[in-house]
DNA sequence: CCAAAAGTGTTTTCAGTACACCCATGC
DNA sequence: GCATGGGTGTACTGAAAACACTTTTGG
């Protein structure tokens, strides 16, 4: 029997989800897109695979990842027996810089709006996505994704997607700055339209608070 | 490679998280206790692993199972090379009345003492260990663990060992009953020291909440 | 009547919510 | 100067926390 990793990297762009998939360019599913995964030898852990995944077909390292659910329904792989184990993890958007991003082999896609998957995959990325949207509420995770220089403006859209609610200017930022977690860099942001909004980093050491 | 499933079986007796093991009877960790596990075989999925499990070596059936972590290391089990992949259930004391338990072959132990165990199962443990302890905080994963005639402060033991504190009890009787999950069956414990406690039970139809 | 554990009510405190106006920029 | 989005303060409401005495049983 074999078993398979599934890669679910997501990042945040203006508010969105976003989740780097992968263009199937061989039979069965050729030309659909897919997570990237990798086949478990049997001289590797899972984490060992996960890691390999990603430096080998995609040229990353020091991503972190959060293990999921295992899936295995007999059929969901129509060519053998694959048990396949779901890995997710969060990137800031300066770390997926370094991809070169097409139409045609690899790209970010909104989890609002996904392409053709192949395999089981929508449902695994259905997983990891709640896995995702819980983790998004503590404060050590929300560090790792805005590496410096963001606006609560940013963060509160990306909220208000993660809850499916609006929510009010005026307590969201009460709430956020009673929790002592950012500082204002001094700068603010330029190019949009209206008030330019403050430049926040967070704190260098920061308590691991669930916020929302 | 081989994949098998390891089942941990907790409940609460007296406020206390216990959990089902057996003892090995072969070697390797002979004499060790160990998590029921199964190897899955090719025609098997994972579900159809763990409900094989727990109905040929346990005559249980009718569990629910939540999904925990898949364990790779590669010395996990020092004979052959073999992926664990964890399930949860939690049952109420009624079920597992079934069983018959004794020193030699099957026994739950309160999760803060636990025996000599085998393999990496108590790192498993510790992570099950968690995945109730979250879950119980639902109130569906209430009704379930205390079917009926449980008293309050049995609820709110059980509580103070998951959320490590001790909590008011004017204060806990107050927030539990506004939550309306509960109604008084009309009669009293017996054979303790001291006041009897009303006997409740919960309600046919609830909301699934969180609580505390 | 004494010990042990269960039941009950009031006050305070703090977080959450609702809400309206002013401010800094680009055009 | 106007449109756009960002920043700020205040009053209200409801849940959580702190707290002490009475009640019911067994021995």
């Amino acid at each position: 029997m074999q078993i398979e990793t599934l890669v679910s990297i997501l990042t945040i762009i203006d508010g969105e989800f976003k989740i780097l998939l992968m263009r199937k360019k061989t039979e069965p599913y050729k030309g659909y897109w897919v997570l990237p995964s990798m086949i478990v030898e049997k001289d590797m852990t899972l984490e060992e695979a996960v890691n390999d995944c990603v430096s080998s077909k995609l040229g990353l390292n020091k991503l972190e990842f959060e293990q999921g659910l295992a899936f295995s329904a007999l059929d969901r792989n129509p060519s053998k027996r694959v048990i396949g184990i779901s890995f997710v993890s969060i990137a800031d958007s300066r770390t997926l810089e370094t991809l070169e991003l097409d139409e045609e082999s690899l790209n970010l896609f909104s989890i609002d709006r996904l392409p053709k998957l192949g395999y089981d995959h929508s449902a695994i990325i259905m997983e990891s996505v709640e896995i995702i949207k819980h983790k998004i509420r503590q404060s050590m995770t929300l560090k790792k994704l805005f590496p410096s220089d963001f606006t609560l403006p940013e963060i509160q859209k990306m909220y208000e997607q993660v809850l499916k609610q609006d929510l009010d200017r005026r307590n969201f930022r009460k709430k956020f700055l009673k929790a002592d977690l950012i500082e204002e860099t001094g700068d603010k942001s330029i190019g949009n339209n209206g008030r330019p909004a403050k430049l926040y980093r967070f704190k260098e050491e920061i308590e691991d608070k669930l916020l929302f």
